[in-house]
DNA sequence: ACTTCCGGGACATCCCGTTATT
DNA sequence: AATAACGGGATGTCCCGGAAGT
């Protein structure tokens, strides 16, 4: 492949990716992909042969690959509960400085495709999962209990938030679920205090 | 308005909301709500003359009301972390049931429309404002500190749970955000023990 | 028929002539003639059994009596030349004064319908013709020679100056159409000098 | 731009500028367009991207360039009267010819669009006005006193005749029209005399 | 490796006319 | 005399995919 068809497509998938983040798999009209990427037509079957859900697992999987990054820059010099309040924050801004558009990339198409069988489904079940494998590595790491349930939480938190916060056009629910994932996680691990009672949230 | 026009009206609405809670706003193409409801496609613009959008709106407060009924009988005879439970347990039942089909009804198309400023979008902003409010309620019934953020963090930890859950085709990250959400909300309280302290989430 | 029911024909034919006049057939959608008709859709086929057609029919006759009410009046205490003179002047003060919609209530279905042979057409024709006739008859009682061809030549002046006016959105061609229309008719006819010199155009 | 693409926008555009010609814009159905031209639905709004009002436009345009070369024909060798008279000839072979459907191809969606702003609209009010232009330029070659006034009033008078022939489904009213025609434009100009009088429309 | 163009179907919308009901 | 609701077809538009032609 080319220089120039390599540019061809990475421009092709930022559109479609961008369109899909902004309203899901229908929103991503072809037409609208090609005329926003300044790609020709016929070049959208040439890179991506397998058609539109090609097209739009990549473009899913690129957004998610992007997120994962960003978490991966969050968490550096952080403990867990450090690190989901700086991802919140970086998608609080994210969000309300695209205009409410850029949210989480993968879920509008999770939900459309939720029905089906489709190949689109299950690369966003896979997206999740791994969001949910590191998040789990990183409680694990801090000797957190039960890592994997309270990753599984801490998704759905910010999830949840992050569809309220732009359905109602106001970042509070970000900033109401990042308290709450504090205290989901618990306070610091004291040096030797291996953990077992941090997620205890009611006095005795 | 007739007998006969009001069923007719209500079949549409039916399908509609069936559609759109399986997959979104353009799942539910009218054609297919007329196939699926055996209504006529002249009486469509008839009973909904503002066209798809207000079909589909109506269609997503019908289905949020639905939820809402719900919500209030697993109220009755339990406190706030009870209800919870129930409600999370006859969510999980009605999408593993479904087929992974019946998630949030109103979620989907909330996404879908989130970067507009379109009624549609403010009609998801409504429903979910006015589920977060009787959640409120309910918790500063009980007395919980701070009752309109838990609302809004419990609201969000299930939404977020639902959709994990679609997309895996599996219930256990409702069970989790359950279990979370007792913890979130705390012991019961006791009796002249006005609340104050049940949102500490890690013993000193 | 009752009064209520007479004026809700009246109202509705009202209707369809306004939006006949403004933009031909298909402009008058019979849903947009029963909603700025005030009237409920039923009634229009108690009122005009024979659909559509008949509707429009009847709007263009009405439009054209009115125009021939107005030919009458403008015929009084003048001449043939001051008569074309002041019907063009009140034609151009219509037309300008309600936004270039109203021109000749007959020309946009005639046009439409010219190469059909159906009854619309065939109305219209007859109205042009009742024009054509009244005018020739004017000029014949003046003595002008070929009465019948000259009011024949007048209507289809006026009529396309009409048809330019509206177009250019410019009352011009209607000034130079009356003009034109003075020097066709010629001079006015000395008592005791019968025609034959009238449709000179210049002075020696 | 591909041999075969060139052919079947030629052809699209020629059934629509048929119906148009016929009964304007309305009766042009793009479904009918697409089945009398035997093109592809899909390759129309790849052809005519701004849709119905560009096809029409061009159509319409087309239609306009046609009778233009027509009147350029008919110039050669004549004078401004001559033209007049052979031209209103050409109009009326070709309306009697096509069953009274080829008239003016623009008065048609003219006056259907009189009250809008369209570009449709100006379109048809650039057509005229070219017509006009290019009648008074021969007018004023001729030396003829006031040609613009004497054009706008020539256009008029064909256009209404071509209308009231359509309408009767007689030619009548054109041959009465050329017969003023050159009362209107006067006689010859002699050598050595230019204009002043020229308008006289009746021998002495 | 890329463009033009074809192909036909689905979309939301609006159309005109009719039927039961009152 | 009028009303609510039906009935289904036509409209213009846009869709995604593939084929022909460099």
């Amino acid at each position: 492949m080319g220089m120039k068809g390599a540019g061809t497509r990475a421009r092709i998938l930022d559109a479609a990716r961008e369109l899909t983040e902004t309203g899901g798999y229908f929103n991503a009209g072809l037409n609208q992909v090609v005329a926003e990427s300044g790609a020709p037509k016929g070049s959208l079957y040439f890179h991506f042969p397998g058609g539109k859900d090609q097209l739009i697992e990549e473009a899913v999987r690129q957004g998610a690959e992007e997120l994962a990054e960003l978490f991966a820059h969050a968490a550096e010099g952080r403990d867990a509960a450090g690190t989901v309040t700086a991802v919140i924050e970086v998608l609080a801004g994210r969000l309300e400085g695209s205009g409410w558009r850029r949210g989480c990339p993968v879920a509008t198409v999770a939900l459309e495709t939720a029905a089906a069988d489709s190949p689109l489904r299950r690369a966003c079940s896979e997206v999740y999962g791994s969001w949910e494998a590191a998040f789990a590595a990183r409680l694990r790491a801090e000797g957190r209990p039960d890592p994997e349930a309270t990753a599984t939480v801490l998704l759905a938190l910010v999830e949840g938030a992050l569809l309220l916060a732009r359905t109602h056009h106001d970042r509070a629910p970000l900033d109401r679920a990042a308290a709450a994932a504090r205290r989901l996680i618990g306070d610091p691990v004291a040096p030797g205090r291996p953990g077992g009672e941090e997620v205890r949230t009611a006095a005795p």
